[in-house]
DNA sequence: GTATATGCAAAGTCTTTGCATCGTT
DNA sequence: AACGATGCAAAGACTTTGCATATAC
């Protein structure tokens, strides 16, 4: 699953070429998961934004990293990931977490079967109080 | 379900005034759904885009009208709606309809008897294929 | 009459683009 | 050596804000 050290086979076989800042903005996509531009940008400040913002859409076209809108209006990007993961995102402390599960592929399959929709992307944003926002609460 | 008679009176009793702003605003939200800004703009244009977004900004408040992110990095708004609903974007002619089943239900159920998160709101969509575009490439 | 809401214009934020230079192949 | 990629700065799209005027209550 890690492709960390092939990026750069990975971009020339698609005719691109493999440069240190592709591998930084590559590296700072590591280390977190739905980071803002703003936030790779401070990971890897030897890389300018806007060569952060056409490396992202490159990796995104190459299927490496995929943006992620979790509905407070910010562009965020994380690597490429199966997408039976989605985001739990708490409206107290703010944070984001991943959880996998079938539901992703109960809605695929709901959808194929009644209403001839072809599925592609499933977007799933849950947000609400986490466990231990809840625990504190109480 | 349809409160288009008495936002006037829920604006009130809130402490907020019934303005015709307000008003065109409200009606151009029940002319579609998934609307932009702009879009809604269009729809009352005697309407400031300032105003437009103010007025958004108040109904969301209220809990009449919410914003709708489809992944496009486009702000949206809709009339607010019982969130087992769901949007369906289609990747191919853009068209998004709305769909609802207990989808969203059995997620909220998933998450809070198994992970102790407690979901407040659930967005999802689904990228694909609509059935209409199915038909055509075949 | 008073306080809120509006229009207009300016400022902000986030993202994209043009272009000369640099660096990978 | 050639052409794609980068940095920098400017332009763009979208949204918010300040302030004087207009308006709902």
């Amino acid at each position: 699953m890690d492709v960390r050290e092939d990026v750069g086979e990975r971009l020339r076989d698609s005719g691109y070429r493999m440069t240190e800042q592709r591998r930084l903005v590559w590296e700072a996509l590591h280390s977190g998961r739905h980071l803002t531009a703003e936030q790779i940008h401070a990971r890897a400040p030897q890389v300018d934004l806007a060569s952060v913002y056409r490396t992202l859409a490159l990796l995104e076209r190459l299927d490496l990293a995929a943006p992620v809108q979790l509905g407070d209006g910010v562009g965020r990007w994380e690597l490429a990931h199966a997408d039976d993961e989605f985001h739990l995102a708490c409206v107290r402390c703010g944070r984001v977490s991943h959880h996998a599960s079938n539901t992703v592929a109960q809605v695929r399959e709901h959808l194929a079967d009644f209403h001839g929709f072809v599925p592609l992307e499933v977007d799933l944003v849950v947000h609400g109080i986490c466990a231990e926002c809840s625990a504190l609460a109480s």
